[in-house]
DNA sequence: CTGTTAGCGCCTTCAA
DNA sequence: TTGAAGGCGCTAACAG
């Protein structure tokens, strides 16, 4: 049904040693009249070369696994397609795993994924789970089967590891600076988990920002969310007695519940509020006030990670790898500046 | 290094071919004994299959295709998601293929997945595509392929084939019902492109509903969108010349556009014009003026397509399945009664 | 009830 | 420059 090596070793008269040679572009010189023979011929009759054999022989299956919390969320949905499309480029695939934040989850497809011989794998670790016992557990797990593994901003570990980064530190000092140009003083701040590191770095971001321009920090206008919708609705809240001009959600999931946080206590941004997210969600340049925000470069991480994971592949022996990228401040209509 | 049956084998004293058996449960009797003790070495030696040499001994690899024009977009991942829940359930995987609507990218992937032994594949099509010559011309290849293969919203071809389908035409109906006990009768309609089946199916429902409560139906009040949130803007633009109290926009992106789009003119929802949209997209519960909308239930129709697509492979040989699903009318505040 | 045998399709020595 | 042979790990016949 299917054509083989062997049917076109038959076809041209050749050994199927030699047409895999040809096949797969080896350097034991083949003459360019029997190469084009064997090419003909593999065109000619719709060759393709079976995966499993080849993954059976050489130990290799050119796919990667993602594992993410929910593929759903926009975040991660970008991510899988810069890897998607990096795989694609190179003729790998990619096997999805979605886990709702399930480590025991994570664990079985760790061990799926192992058996399908996979050749790499990018973890993005649901945020309340990030340092957990189960989460290292399972991180330990790929590094003991020798899967090269990529990370999506997580440098701290007690050993290095392959890693796509942004330095959120930055980021934090970048939106936070941003608010005080525009004439903001009384800013108030809804977290991630402090338990982040990412979360944690923008934090550091925004207290270094507050000293560079001699403005106290008041640990009061904080409010530690958990990156979700509800988060911000909840910071508002909590921060309703409190007196700001301007708000800054660590991602614009949440930033969108201050949105609709403030309009419950009938304050309109940017009048009466200026909001920053972080991230640039697709929505943030469509909602009715597109929102200002600090763009992470999702798909472009997603992109290295594959292409990390897949170089890795290539060559095992070499030191992991860590690449940064940068934030940018994108300025839309949920800030003002104000006297 | 990994430990195979013939570890097993050897640390048992039987022979590979009986720990296979056991591996798999095979009816063959094997006695309580010889199975426990296998059982207890394979525990014991962390024994994991290899998925390629399963897959090259029985031409099965356990594992779905989906190919969708991109994972971006709620609507595809979430039927990713629905796909990739019900794979976990049975123990497979989910290989993810975006296209975004390049049909030889599409043409790729079919091959490479073939060369994958896959056992399903699951498209989700790009509307602009739809309907094309090379659209059909993949389909055909991966029918010739011998391949199972489900469809979304896509029941006329000229052959049967294994789908699951929302009735539109109802979907159509029950917004334009809604609309018009609402008092509503100057209704705008943004459609899909007429030449995808499920947006001709919603059309046939309006003016199905405007028959039934003796409404003159008018052309003109129709702009033909192609579902992005571009297309909601622009046919407000379109219409602004038109006298209408409501808006019908095929799927809530659009919607969204048509908000922004009211919003350009001063027009504001509900109080001026209602609007109703289509999906049930998850932020249209969170959007300041929460959308009233047709629910689609996405998710369980990736499951739905996963377990067809699984029954297939169990059952290569019996008739094609199609599953229909209730669409719902989520009544939220972007409609209201009018006099 | 269990073992033997024979490949699935491919790649990789090694020999010619 | 090419061919022959062996085996990756597993399963399906067929024996015993």
């Amino acid at each position: 049904m299917k054509t083989t090596i062997k049917d076109i070793a038959q076809a041209t008269g050749l050994s199927p040693a030699t047409v895999s040679l040809v096949l797969n572009n080896r350097p034991s010189r083949i003459s360019d009249a029997t190469r084009e023979r064997v090419l003909a011929a593999a065109a000619e009759l719709g060759y393709r070369s079976n995966s499993a054999a080849v993954s059976l022989r050489t130990g290799r299956s050119y796919s990667l696994g993602l594992i993410v919390p929910d593929i759903r969320n926009d975040y991660y949905a970008t991510y899988a397609k810069g890897m998607e499309d990096a795989c694609q480029e190179m003729g790998w695939s990619l096997i999805l795993c979605s886990t709702n934040g399930n480590p025991e989850r994570e664990r079985q497809y760790i061990e799926t994924l192992q058996a399908k011989s996979i050749d790499g794998i990018a973890v993005v670790t649901t945020p309340p789970l990030t340092g957990t016992q189960s989460f290292e557990a399972n991180r330990d797990l790929i590094l003991r089967m020798q899967i090269p593994l990529v990370q999506m901003d997580l440098t701290g570990y007690r050993e290095p590891i392959n890693a796509v980064v942004c330095d959120h530190e930055k980021g934090g000092y970048m939106a936070t600076r941003h608010l005080i140009s525009l004439g903001h003083q009384k800013i108030a701040f809804i977290t991630g988990p402090s338990s982040l590191e990412g979360s944690s770095s923008r934090l550091k971001g925004c207290m270094r920002a507050f000293h560079d321009y001699g403005l106290p920090w008041d640990d009061k206008m904080l409010y530690e969310g958990d990156y979700t919708y509800a988060a911000g609705l909840d910071g508002i809240d909590y921060l309703s007695d409190r007196d700001f001009t301007a708000v800054f959600a660590f991602n614009d999931l949440m930033a969108y519940g201050v949105y609709n946080g403030l309009a419950k206590y009938s304050l309109s941004v940017p009048e009466d509020v200026s909001v920053v997210g972080y991230d640039d969600h697709f929505l943030s340049s469509i909602i009715s006030v597109p929102l200002t925000t600090i763009r992470q470069p999702i798909y472009e991480m997603g992109k290295e990670a594959a292409r990390i994971l897949i170089y890795k592949t290539e060559h095992p022996d070499t030191k992991p790898v860590i690449t940064w990228f940068d934030l940018k401040l994108i300025v839309r209509k949920s800030t003002r500046k104000i006297c």
